[in-house]
DNA sequence: CTGAAAGCGCTAACAC
DNA sequence: GTGTTAGCGCTTTCAG
């Protein structure tokens, strides 16, 4: 009972292995004829393709590697979702590796990758990555390589990301459009490049509106409820007192939800509210948390379809082609969604 | 710039392909001299195996395939990540397929891991999976297969799953512990298994402190906040109320807790709550809920160990053995998770 | 302990 | 339109 090959098919149709391997893969130059019946024996005889031999064969294994911190994080969950789901229908399975935000097993995760000669790579780079030649490497052995969320420029890699300035454009546009106009925001560290866009866009969009911009109403804080509800207090107890908030992560934005409402206000009567990131339990907080969603599953798709894309231009035997042209980056627009925290006029 | 392969190496020292394999593997027959010098050469050389001509001669690939509905559902995202955590400790890599809760994409999956020679096939059933076929032909194909929470008997393959009955069970015991005395239940379709386990487990908790069952106090909803709001007025309007719920979902829990504090009940104070699956929002819902943890990160471990101990059995020669022993079949005890919705008694 | 030979199953030139 | 030939890069008997 030993596997079926395409010797066997071969020799039930008294014909050669190379001919039944075209007629399977649909060559063009193999009458129909021989085509079906080909076919017709390979299915009595349960034949299955042995894709091993086939990659080693042909150089092409179908299958590209994807590499995040952890699947165990929502967002990731649902990146992998949207780049399984548009590669499986072009063809490609896909090789989940996790760096567990460590730059060890990124390198390793890399180097697998590279030993199993997948077609391409998507990855998200862990925060302690401390040096990026694993990612050169990638690249020097031309296997294409597609960045996402986690970005770094210096790879000159294609890269979809989500416009964190344009989101917090929007949210702060959306809390003004309610009526609020003391609109304070709760930020995280400066260094970390999407909280400085986050209060940028915030403070463009104030401006946008001829509202001042007032230092007093910019906490800097961490990614945690505490500290969501320490900048509330404190934004509570500025003399004149903020009636919203823009948070620059849901979590925070629940701290906050948490110590407004203890402190007797009605959300969003009297302090709108809103988040980043529409993390799962924001819909279900009391009152439900707006926020501004970063669309994963859209992006997993994107990724994929820069390497599609990346794929087609080597075949295109560009190979050689100096890197003359800027690698395309996809910068997706966020998308509010609005709950009841920061409704605060009728619908 | 060709690959370097293992004639390269041998070429450089002067010795033989088979040799440098061996050496590279640590074959017990070389001399830790020639390894040596073997292995400097490849460092030097840069080289790095080609897994697919490694595979499709030795027949192992080092690869084991998931079948999970969807990478976008918090549960099997866990899973997920527990799979690669030890796989990868163990020198396996994760070929990755997403059902979407379709028999034809599961059949596809299964189709294509067996196509790919992966080692070992890791599944969670789709819901509407119409038969089994496919994962019966994984089994003729002596590929070792085993299942996860959605699970079919059927196929007598080891498998991992959460005691329902004993967290239905440990949840009620709870809130009795807490001094709650009149408890009811938010169960779902008693058709699903998971749905009676639970049900059975919590008339079985209050029997065994010689509590009441009230058919009054059971109410069977659906799985979404909805029906558990519903539910839970009802419940509070039988004429003798009960002073604690245990719901079979987290969701409907929400639900419950939204409506009992609506309602202008004091939680956990007049009423106390617990869930069961502990989504992610659970913690921060207010006030915070309490619920059954299913250990899904733990119970992708526990899978994996499974898939190794069938290897282990395949390499033994136990092959042709008839299937004497029934499958391991592994029960996860669930953990009780206290937060402040059940929480009467000071700690 | 090392090497020679064979071949895993397939595809891709090239002939016919 | 079909068949022949030659490997992809590796591991694995089996000789030596």
């Amino acid at each position: 009972m030993a596997r079926v090959t395409i010797h066997d098919i071969a020799r039930e149709v008294n014909s050669t292995p190379s001919t039944v391997s075209k007629a399977l893969n649909d060559h063009p130059s193999i009458s129909a004829a021989t085509k079906e019946m080909i076919k017709a024996a390979a299915l009595n005889l349960n034949y299955r393709q042995n894709r091993l031999a086939s990659s080693l064969r042909s150089g092409k294994t179908n299958i590209i590697g994807i590499i995040i911190p952890s699947s165990d994080i929502g967002f990731f969950g649902a990146v992998v979702h949207g780049i399984e789901k548009v590669a499986r229908s072009n063809g490609y399975n896909i090789l989940l590796f996790q760096s567990h935000e460590t730059g060890e097993y990124e390198v390793e995760g890399v180097e697998t990758l590279l030993q199993t000669s997948v077609d391409g790579i998507i990855a998200s780079i862990a925060k302690d990555t401390p040096n990026l030649d694993h990612f050169y490497d990638v690249k020097k052995r031309k296997v294409p390589l597609i960045l996402f969320d986690r970005v770094k420029d210096e790879l000159e890699s294609p890269s979809v990301v989500v416009d964190d300035y344009r989101g917090a454009y929007m949210a702060t546009e959306h809390l003004i459009g309610q009526g609020y106009s003391r609109i304070a925001h709760i930020s995280g560290p400066q260094h970390v490049k999407i909280f400085n866009d986050r209060l940028c866009g915030y403070a463009d969009a104030l401006r946008a509106y001829n509202l001042p911009v007032d230092d007093d109403l910019i906490q800097y804080g961490k990614t945690s409820i505490e500290s969501g509800q320490l900048c509330a207090e404190q934004l509570m107890q500025t003399p004149r007192k903020p009636d919203a908030i823009f948070a620059a992560v849901d979590i925070t934005a629940l701290g906050a939800l948490q110590r407004i409402k203890q402190l007797g206000y009605q959300m969003p009567g009297q302090v709108g509210l809103i988040g980043f990131g529409n993390e799962s339990f924001s819909p279900y907080v009391t009152p439900s948390l707006s926020s501004v969603d970063q669309q994963p599953a859209r992006m997993g798709e994107e990724s994929f379809q820069l390497f599609l894309n990346a794929m087609a231009k080597k075949g295109n035997g560009q190979i050689v082609e100096e890197e003359t042209e800027a690698p395309t980056k996809i910068i997706l627009d966020p998308v509010l969604v609005i709950r009841e925290s920061s409704q605060r006029k009728h619908v």
